[in-house]
RNA sequence: GGAGGGGUUGGGGAGCGGUCAAACCCAGCUGACUGUAAAUCAGCCGCUUCGGCUUCGCAGGUUCGAAUCCUGCCCCCUCCA
């Protein structure tokens, strides 16, 4: 049994805001399974990292006894959130809600437990509500209230615009509250808006206001923007191991402090050790390769961060060509081939080293392309038939040709 | 209903009759270097049989010549009512 400290010092670490703590810690106090509701719109089709700093936070309310519901928003994401966006969401069909939803129970259950975990769909009550008592949901809340947002009094006063049925998804949220009974919300930093509308809407309905729970947002691989996958800079939970791996050494040496506090599960004391290390003067990589350990271990297996971080020693750091390359077998009619017909071939399809002859062309240009480890600058070079070689373009792209 | 503004290469955004495959920024890619797929620096960033070819919302037209001018259409935005 953990004590009362030891325990909010967990749920207390990497939050940015919680209202009002007072009342959190009442809550807390008073040893009942508290109800702690997150949602998310199923508007991709993969969960990533960003994600999971949530669903971290849940966990750690979940191991502490509390019931945590998991909401998908089936309905809401009909809607489209529109926090901290500058301009109206297009709203996600119903069947791709659908769809996303499905891939998202599958990835949650990889940081929650899925026995004690309840996936409630916001649609299940919406679908069923009148447009009078969505009517009556709409009357509590104000046009003033409403511009009060940064977002969209941004827009209001730039003139650009803003749909009716955007005013609707914070409401929609905060019913969701209601209708759970929710205790505590999690959300982003930008959900702030919509979570305490949730208050609202349960005190009009005389329930006890949730606490609102607010966690950092994730900056994406750029180091800048949130993580999203229409960003494009983003780790999904779906990833293979390399791919993971790859991205997590891509992040700059000072985001990776950022992706520790997040996204790490190891204690504060340790990762205080690395920075400290690096002050001294360690490299930093060491401990990024440490963070991408811990994330390919989580997603996938022991064994596979061991095997991933071996092959990106190897390829990296010693240079050496990855220990499995694809091999494909390609006809071709005359006696030779020139290589940047081959390397635009269409029929490697998916494993096409260029997209077109120009890119290939320049690739050479550029000596990015290898034959057996050997670089070709020759853009007149050819490829005997019967032959068999490795070919490289840029430091990613390897294949075994074989030539018939 | 009326008045105006706009649709340019992945995103942003110049160009407003030839010198435009189209400035610049971001993203992306490549190389060098390195401590990593960090940082930094340099280059590339429509297609091509390297002669050219096809692109600037769509369809026509004017011109020796159009992303740039005209006509129609589609779409977006703002303001007034």
């Amino acid at each position: 049994m953990k004590s009362n400290k030891e325990i909010l010092e967990i749920l207390e670490r990497g939050v940015e805001e919680i209202i009002p703590e007072k009342d959190f810690r009442s809550l807390l106090g008073s040893k009942k399974k508290l109800i702690i509701k997150a949602g998310f719109d199923p508007t991709s089709s993969d969960l990533h990292l960003g994600h999971t700093v949530l669903l971290n936070k849940l966990k750690q309310f979940q191991d502490l006894g509390h019931k945590i519901i998991f909401l998908i928003g089936d309905f809401t994401g009909q809607i489209g959130d529109p926090s901290g966006v500058n301009e109206t969401r297009p709203s996600v069909s119903k069947s791709d809600l659908k769809k996303n939803a499905k891939t998202y129970t599958e990835q949650v259950f990889k940081i929650l437990d899925s026995k004690k975990t309840k996936i409630e769909y916001n649609s299940s009550w919406f679908d069923k509500m009148k447009p009078s008592e969505i009517i009556k949901l709409a009357s509590s809340m104000t046009v003033a209230r409403m511009l009060e947002r940064d977002d969209f009094s941004k827009r209001f006063k730039g003139n650009r615009p803003i749909s009716i049925h955007e005013f609707l998804y914070p409401l929609v949220q905060g019913y969701d509250s209601y209708a759970l009974k929710a205790d505590v919300e999690l959300g982003g930093t930008d959900q702030k808006f919509n979570l305490l509308v949730g208050r609202d809407i349960q005190r009009s309905n005389k329930m006890k206001e949730q606490v609102v729970m607010t966690m950092p947002i994730l900056e994406g691989l750029d180091g800048v923007k949130k993580m999203s996958k229409s960003l494009n800079n983003y780790i999904g939970l779906k990833e293979k191991p390399e791919m993971m791996f790859g991205k997590i050494m891509s992040i700059s040496d000072e985001l990776m402090w950022k992706y520790y506090d997040l996204l790490s599960f190891k204690p504060n004391k340790d990762i205080n050790s690395y920075k400290a290390e690096v002050k001294k003067g360690a490299n930093p990589m060491e401990f990024k390769i440490l963070l991408g350990e811990e994330i390919v271990e989580r997603f996938h297996s022991k064994k596979a961060a061991q095997d991933t971080k071996e092959e990106f020693k190897n390829r990296f750091s010693k240079k050496k060509a990855p220990s499995k390359i694809k091999k494909v077998s390609i006809k071709i009619n005359a006696e030779d081939i020139s290589l940047i017909d081959l390397l635009a071939e269409p029929k490697l399809k998916k494993n096409i080293l260029c997209s077109s002859k120009s890119e290939a062309r320049r690739m050479i240009k550029q000596s990015a392309v290898k034959i057996d480890n050997n670089r070709i600058n020759d853009e007149k070079f050819f490829v005997k038939k019967g032959s068999k070689h490795t070919f490289q373009v840029g430091k990613h792209k390897h294949l075994i040709i074989d030539l018939t």
